[in-house]
DNA sequence: AGCTGTATTCGGTAGCTCCGAACAACCTTT
DNA sequence: AAAGGTTGTTCGGAGCTACCGAATACAGCT
């Protein structure tokens, strides 16, 4: 009934609860915490104090803000990603050459992750961080990815990662995204067509190496310069261009 | 008597070393884990499933390693900090200029945090990397930092964080230390002659506002391009000009 | 001074953590 | 292919602790 769930150590949920929380809301106090997780006061201090203890978050006054412990940790996982080198090249010549902004995700546990990012000359950055973790239905880039994961496990991230509907254009119906990864598999690039902020745009191609999805590129813009042939054939050709390009240095290793 | 530790939560203690010890390892299994920590086997993958569970590791056939969630956490962090924003184009133009490796480090905790590298076209990285949390006392930009803080902050942090001596020229002597931090106060700038690395010197100088020390820039580099009048004077120049810099973009906004 | 929102302390018990030992899965080795 | 070694994983239960609630201590208002 309940307790299918595994052996695991239950102050955990607490304990990152808090941390996320902090993080969620960039600094918060003990009683906001203990709100947003519907726990007690008292609970929340402890749990704050624990974080503090280890320096997972910064006492500074009476908020707490997460510190800088956490960078390392990320920062090695990124490094373990060989991807995330071999790209940084193609994106800043995707960047240069559109003047948008270029990104570079990969998945983890469902969601897409913002690795690296080249902004070009005119960029403007709406939506995304470095480290950010995204559902992937509604944006280009995890468009791109989802359309090289097998079916069922479509589905699965589907169901268990629901994307927030931001905009009347947001695609909410499984089988429908089915068939647009279809699209998006035979043509080699996926769209995002104010799916995710209106007047939005962006145009995202996968890295595949051996058959196994390892990440995408995408670049982003305002509606009005990602249009026409520019939206449907210069943008594309330059992403899948850089694409091919990163799956060849993949390659020669 | 050892019960003056605040209320805590204590399974926070084995849920972080776990974490922290997979991370040191760069990815490890449950026993390497238990006999790390000096816990029982169980328990190391009990609290390895509850850090799978909460998406902090990925599970890897049978070993564990950090994800991607941290990186969010860190560059959040990092991003509220001004001082990285600001240093940015001064860190480019240094190692531009002396075409070595230049740092932006700023203190935690008593630890010195690395936030930004820009690269030089000779740069060579022996040391280092984004979000590592080193020692203050045995490196340029550590000295250049320690130099601004009230001197019984110097003598706690050196206490609590002693450094690994490394070579023999490491300083492990506390009056020493802050003999020798009066003089880097004095002329502006910190040196580090190969006491973390045999060979390996750096010139490093504090971004001091208001009175209070917001973090260092140093560059480093083989000792065979360190020497002379270069290591004395050019080199120095250079990175207290870029301290300045960065002190008054700071200043006016 | 009073009031209203915070953070923080602390006693006590329901419930969890942690260990040890057994089990399972996977290898090398013979 | 069986034996032996190494690892990951499961599970019962004793002892400790995480959690709540109530009390207390601040801090900023009016």
């Amino acid at each position: 009934m309940k307790n299918d769930r595994k052996r695991t150590v239950k102050s955990a949920d607490n304990l990152f609860g808090v941390l996320e929380t902090v993080h969620e809301l960039d600094g918060a106090g003990a009683t906001t915490v203990a709100d947003h997780l519907g726990i007690a006061k008292s609970t929340a201090h402890d749990h704050l104090s624990t974080l503090v203890e280890h320096e997972y978050l910064i006492k500074d006054g009476s908020t707490y803000r997460v510190g800088l412990k956490c960078l390392h940790f990320g920062v090695q996982a990124k490094n373990r990603i060989e991807l995330a080198d071999v790209a940084r090249p193609s994106l800043e010549q995707m960047a240069d050459e559109t003047g948008e902004i270029a990104w570079l995700m990969v998945e983890e546990y469902g969601k897409g992750v913002y690795l690296e990012k080249a902004m070009g000359d005119r960029a403007v950055q709406p939506y995304g961080e470095l480290g950010k973790r995204v559902p992937l239905q509604n944006i280009a880039s995890g468009k791109a990815i989802l359309a090289h994961l097998p079916d069922d496990r479509v589905r699965e991230i589907a169901v268990t990662h629901p994307p927030t509907p931001r905009t009347e254009k947001t695609i909410t119906d499984v089988d429908e995204l089915l068939e647009e990864l279809a699209t998006v598999r035979e043509r080699g690039y996926a769209l995002n067509d104010g799916e995710t902020f209106e007047g939005f745009r962006a145009v995202g191609s996968p890295i595949v190496s051996d058959g196994t999805v390892l990440g995408s590129i995408a670049v982003s813009g305002p509606e009005n310069r990602f249009r026409g042939d520019r939206f449907t054939k210069e943008i594309p050709e330059i992403v899948t261009g850089a694409a091919n390009a990163i799956e060849l240095s993949l390659a020669s290793r």
